[in-house]
DNA sequence: GCCAATTCTTGACCAGCGTCAAGGGACGCC
DNA sequence: GGCGTCCCTTGACGCTGGTCAAGAATTGGC
């Protein structure tokens, strides 16, 4: 595993990608990269654990992160994956200043370490970045918000319709082929276990949706937009 | 319906009761007033609809606010109830600067309009205003990261109880006697139906809770705390 | 006090999810 | 190639949450 190093050129960009950074201009990203440090994991590292001390937060240059809670027979409850071009676990560098959950390093990833305290600053001599860490905070606030309303009022087979549609828009899906993900998280995602998945799957070939093995294919986008809608909400956002 | 007003002390402390202002000092907490003007609202008046021109958020100084989306029947579906002294809507101050839902208030509700515009000054000119709101947020996306958990992975038995002793942790009840809601918004706000909810209520006679007509006893808060756990995850939180 | 409207409960029924168990398939390792 | 491991699927089964429908209890208005 390597050692920190500072920020280079690519690392600028990765973050200027994350939503809590997308606005800045240049000179704000700068001063954001000066309080960070670089560093590659291997697959499987436990980057923290729930309850740890956080003197920090992280953005993911390229690879991944789970964010996991635990049961008490010790298995991995998903709480959400951070992907490439994403910040999390910015909780800790207010209130308790603990780690709400636990962080585990998928395949190789390397992470941009931003330093609490070094951030702080940065926030008390850069009103500007205050204003687009407020703006994107609440963005991410309406999106939970609507996640959980989305848990509450929509079937299992309606959760994986709108997940198999998000995968599509936020392009780490194309629509056709083996999934980016194992459908073991998968499940996870949408909080049903893998076997329940199977079955959904199945069923959502009257939504056009044809599954074999671990290639899927939405054959008709719009109907399976139609799918999610049907019983449920109209929608939230926008 | 009385006309807008200019803040008095009683709502100052309003105010200074909302998470969002809790940290505020007296100078901070007047800037903010000075944004703000109160007015009182009937019971089921439509504050604002989804999609509407958002141009401010609210407190609530006295009463409650339902915050809903709509089936596609027309039906409520219960987001979240917002209580004296809490603050909603400041996603509205960014970003698309719509309304993501619809706000409903309940009974007499005295509100806090804070003028978004005039708000976003006042953010430019107190730096400490900025802190505090990030802290505050961060902390609220922290409960919402584990209020998903805890729909994707606790049964409705387990959610109901855990909603129970929410209700006694923030003096909400005491604990015996009638629920300080309707039982269908209990059931909306765990994500269920009232139906189920009549069930889930007599099955959680097992862990010390009893139950006749609208007078609900907890009998043991400690074998309640015991039953959320149960098959369930270790807590997220602290 | 009475009636009407709403809310809550109960019952019956069915579809769907969780669970347990077994089987198939992909992949890596030797 | 053969083997083991891990992941995914399938089947069977019990439970329970949603739905529909009817009845009880509560509330509010007059």
């Amino acid at each position: 595993m390597a050692e920190n190093r500072p920020l280079v050129a690519a690392d600028l960009r990765a973050l200027s990608q994350a939503p809590l950074f997308a606005q800045l201009g240049p000179a704000e990203l700068e001063a954001v990269a000066a309080t960070g440090s670089v560093r590659r994991y291997d697959h499987g590292a436990l980057l923290f654990s729930a309850g740890d001390e956080a003197d920090a937060f992280y953005a993911v240059a390229e690879g991944a992160v789970h964010l996991f809670a635990l049961t008490p027979e010790g298995d991995q409850s998903l709480v959400t994956i951070i992907g490439s071009g994403e910040s999390f676990a910015e909780a800790a560098l207010f209130g308790a200043g603990r780690f709400p959950v636990n962080a585990e390093v998928q395949g190789g990833t390397t992470l941009i370490r931003i330093d609490g305290r070094l951030f702080l600053k940065a926030l008390r001599d850069n009103k500007t970045l205050g204003f687009h860490m407020l703006d994107s905070l609440l963005a991410r606030q309406v999106f939970l918000i609507h996640e959980i309303h989305h848990l509450k009022a929509h079937s299992p087979s309606q959760r994986l319709a709108s997940y198999l549609l998000s995968l599509i828009e936020s392009d780490a899906w194309n629509g056709r082929g083996r999934l980016p993900l194992r459908k073991q998280l998968v499940a996870s995602r949408i909080g049903i276990e893998p076997e329940s998945l199977s079955r959904a799957l199945r069923r959502l070939d009257e939504a056009g949706v044809v599954c074999a093995g671990d290639h899927v294919v939405v054959e008709d986008e719009a109907l399976l937009r139609a799918y999610c809608a049907s019983f449920g909400e109209a929608d939230l956002l926008r």
